[in-house]
RNA sequence: GCCGAAGUGGCGGAAUUGGUAGACGCGCUAGAUUCAGGAUCUAGUGAAGGAUUAACUUCGUGCGGGUUCGAGUCCCGCCUUCGGCACCA
């Protein structure tokens, strides 16, 4: 009949401590703290609205960081804002004729509202937003730094052009030849862009990965290595026959190959070719190739993998190590944007120019052999042999192994004229311009007189025009060129009349560097002071999802590392430490009944929609079942059962603590506990070091399993009025609190304190204590256990084989059998190795 | 093809350095309490054998070898799944 009363009511209580945070200003970070800052930051979110339980899954991982963190004495940075340029507000603006500004205000305004539900502690007076004048001014800023420093340019290349978005995109965008965001296969454009020059970083992008392998996930820093995919060889220079002074570059890692050439290819888009075929009589098939070929694989290249094409161009290259004039094609697999986009053909040692040699009827020359094998010959070759080995018909490098002939020919190459020692990359610069309204104003100006022209500092923001001058339509231009009052303007330089570029910026610049403006949010004057960003940067722990490890967390580096080499800020990386957490998934059922376990996502309808789940089961379940349910930066499934379990312990948790709330007591006397309690005090810290060692590990989970299997034993003492027990139950509260934070403030308020749960101290486990004075060592005969024997702590290795023999089983194995060997892991283990 | 991660009960998952495999939870079984429960409590729960309160024994962490007193953990060789890159010269 009490029952009722006893439950736990999370709405009420929830919103009461939500407030209570809220008003005390649990969550304010200040630079003025004597305390070690503690800069904690989730990924930047796209405020998308309706946000779903797996959305919160990195917040809930952060905020039970940001709190045991808070209670471990630091002072917490824990920020929060929005990635809110982007092509979703602008299409709601085409598609159903909203503004993309107050559709963007009003998601955020949801966004916000469900986070606060949450009651995930963020330091709201930071809140920033992209979208706002007064952050992308510093955008723009950041722009014009980059400009200042010959890091950003505009030039014309090709570049990928989504129709769907009907924009281009940064190389990082394109995934499997189809646009990230609308799944449009890429064509290949070519247009006059800006790019920021993130290729002058790559070496030290590369190079800094070492000062992350112990705090990121090793598998990031691999696609990141792979991503920049820096390869080092030679460019060499190939005359071209019957022209003088016209040549040819090749970039090459196997210049101990250069003997076995035997044909170069260039790629269907190079731009020589149409002037070098013209009046031959091959002009017009090497057109209808390259035609084709540049048609063709941007529909469908991976298929194409294997199948090379190509034709004669009717010209030829010399060779310029032994003057052997070979053939020039132009051939498929030759890609425009790597190297010089020509290749030597090597046939005997490279698998691609292989095939494309057997096809074509080209010679097969190897040059190399095995170090411990013969020359192939040519003619019973089935593949090539693309080993490294000792150099034949190599002129005057034959016999020098691969390695040797390589370091020669680097060395010869500039003295003979011929080539030079060069690095290449994967990486590309960073195309940003993007034919949308909803982003950030390219701060330039195009006038007939001075050309290009930034847009002076003072002058910032280069303000969005209103969404009424403006035709969100796409028409393959940006909307603000269908905007005289945005584009017409006088040139900064001669004051003459000039146009603005009509291009806005990739959403990626905008969380480029958003965690500096939290630092100094409000800031008028600059971006961020020095000493501000000095305090909290770097940022201690970065929590988010992998997939933005070749994207996000490239640019946000190369960032950090321009701006530190502008003197404004001090560190080399923004993110030493980095997490990714797994992804939530749930059920989706198929037509014909079947199931799949699928990540969760409202367009497959297997959302659970956060804000209404925490008003029906309150934050601290889906807290508490999202941290349970397996390791965080593991994928982990949303069930209904494992929601039940959630909320089933957090009232077995409050029946416990809430029933017996007057016994809770800060201290005992150790001394003046009955043994069985001493057993309890023991078991109390014994949690506490576990609870601690993996709150710092970030496996929640198993917190959550010693939290559990504390309250069980913690049930056996219900009815005893011990003070170990009121003590425990001290313990406990704090412990959860990271967890369950409205509960166990609940609870602690209850317990008679007035400030927050999170301003107490959290406890270093009492190592005395964790060492019993009793142990229980298993005894193994021949690595199969047979028995347990209670010794005291540190007993000897005769100790405990006295023990062990005296044990019935162990005694039992032991008879008729001699023991050889005995190995003690010391309170542990005892292997007697027996013959 | 290359690179990365991972394979442990019916299920989610534990097991820092090699040292009791299966913690904790779900589910299931039995019982208690209850007008009733999808609430709560207690006990059991890897498989097989042995057993009517057994003790205990054998097998067992994807497969096959190896190192070791001892291997989920280390080494060698495979298989499978997932993710990323994919003609990068």
């Amino acid at each position: 009949m009490t029952r009722e009363k006893d439950l736990y009511e999370a709405p009420a209580v929830e919103a009461k401590w939500q407030k209570f945070w809220e008003e005390t200003g649990l969550f304010h970070a200040s630079e003025d703290s004597p305390k070690p800052k503690y800069y904690l930051l989730e990924m930047f979110p796209y405020p998308s609205g309706d946000l779903h339980v797996g959305h919160m899954k990195n917040y809930f991982i952060g905020d039970v960081l940001g709190r045991y963190k808070m209670m471990r004495g630091f002072e917490v940075l824990h920020p929060i804002g929005w990635d809110s340029f982007g092509l979703p507000a602008e299409n709601a603006a085409i598609q159903r004729g909203l503004s993309p500004a107050q559709w963007t205000a009003d998601n955020i305004a949801t966004s916000r509202a469900t986070l606060h539900r949450a009651g995930v502690g963020y330091d709201w007076r930071r809140e920033i937003a992209a979208y706002l004048p007064n952050y992308y001014k510093w955008t723009q800023w950041l722009f014009l730094k980059l400009y200042e420093n010959g890091l950003a340019y505009r030039a014309s290349g090709p570049a990928n052009y989504c129709p769907g978005c009907q924009t281009v995109l940064a190389n990082e965008q394109v995934v499997d030849g189809i646009c990230y965001r609308c799944d449009t296969p890429v064509e290949r454009r070519h247009l006059p862009q800006w790019y920021f020059k993130i290729t002058s970083y790559a070496d030290r992008l590369l190079a800094d990965h070492a000062l992350l392998a112990e705090h990121w996930p090793r598998h990031v820093i691999t696609l990141q290595r792979n991503w920049i995919g820096r390869s080092e060889g030679m460019t060499v220079r190939f005359p071209l026959v019957g022209e003088e002074g016209r040549h040819f570059d090749v970039f090459t890692t196997r210049a101990d190959t250069l003997y076995g050439v035997t044909f170069m290819a260039l790629a269907p888009e190079h731009p020589a070719l149409a002037e070098l075929v013209a009046g031959l009589p091959q002009q017009e098939e090497v057109e209808t190739f390259c035609r084709a070929a540049i048609n063709q694989r941007e529909i469908d290249r991976a298929s194409a993998a294997t199948e090379k094409h190509g034709v004669f161009t009717g010209r030829y290259v010399r060779n310029p190590v032994n003057d052997e004039e070979i053939p020039l094609w132009v051939a498929d697999y030759v890609l425009a944007t790597y190297g010089e986009g020509a290749v030597m053909g090597v046939p005997g040692h490279d698998q691609r120019d292989f095939l494309f040699a057997r096809k074509y009827g080209i010679a097969v020359a190897p040059v190399i052999r095995p170090a411990e094998g013969e020359l192939p010959r040519a003619e019973e070759m089935t593949e090539a042999d693309a080993e490294y080995g000792v150099m034949e018909n190599s002129g005057p490098y034959s016999g020098l192994t691969s390695e040797e002939g390589m370091a020669r020919l680097a060395e010869a190459g500039p003295r003979e004229g011929w080539g030079r020692a060069t690095v290449n990359y994967h990486l590309h610069d960073w195309l940003i311009s993007r034919q949308r309204y909803w982003g950030a104003p390219i701060p330039v100006v195009h006038c007939p007189q001075c050309g290009e022209v930034a847009v002076p500092y003072e002058d910032l923001p280069v303000l969005l025009p209103p969404e009424d001058q403006v035709d969100f339509t796409p028409a393959e231009r940006s909307p603000l060129a269908s905007c005289p009052e945005y584009l017409k303007t006088t040139c900064p330089g001669c004051g003459g009349p000039a146009e603005r570029d009509a291009d806005t910026m990739d959403t990626y610049v905008d969380s480029a560097w958003y965690f500096l403006r939290y630092c100094d949010p409000t800031n008028d004057e600059a971006p961020w002071e020095r000493t501000r960003a000095d305090f909290w940067m770097p940022v201690d722990q970065y929590i988010g999802g992998d997939e933005h490890a070749v994207s996000h967390l490239l640019y946000a580096r190369f960032f950090q590392k321009f701006l530190a080499d502008q003197g404004l800020l001090r560190d080399p990386e923004p993110f030493p430490a980095l997490f990714n957490q797994g992804m939530v998934k749930a059920r989706v059922e198929k037509a014909n009944g079947s199931a799949t376990m699928e990540v969760m996502s409202k367009s497959k309808g297997n959302a659970v929609p956060a804000g209404p789940f925490i008003a029906e089961h309150g934050a601290d379940v889906a807290r508490l079942y999202i941290t349970f349910a397996g390791p965080p930066s593991k994928d982990m499934e949303w069930t209904e059962e494992g929601v039940d379990a959630a909320a089933r312990w957090l009232q077995r948790v409050w029946r416990l603590v809430a029933g017996n709330i007057d016994a809770v007591r800060e201290a005992v006397s150790f001394e003046e506990l009955t043994e069985p309690e001493r057993e309890l005090y023991r078991a109390t810290h014994r949690t506490l070091k576990r609870v601690t060692d993996d709150l710092e590990r970030l496996h929640f989970n198993t917190c959550l399993a010693f939290l559990m299997d504390f309250v069980n034993r913690l049930y056996l003492w219900e009815a005893a009025e011990a003070p170990a027990f009121g003590y425990a139950l001290y313990h406990l509260i704090k412990m959860l609190a990271p967890f369950a934070p409205h509960m166990a403030e609940e609870l602690w308020h209850r317990a008679g304190r007035d400030d927050s749960v999170f301003r107490a101290a959290w406890e270093e486990a009492d190592a005395g204590a964790l060492a019993a004075a009793q142990v229980t060592v298993v005894v193994q005969i021949n690595g199969k256990v047979r028995g347990r024997v209670a010794v005291p702590a540190g007993a000897s290795e005769e100790e405990v084989f006295a023990a062990a023999a005296e044990e019935a089983n162990v005694a039992r194995h032991l008879e008729g059998r001699k023991v050889v060997k005995k190995i003690l892991v010391p309170d542990k283990i005892i292997n007697l190795v027996c013959k």
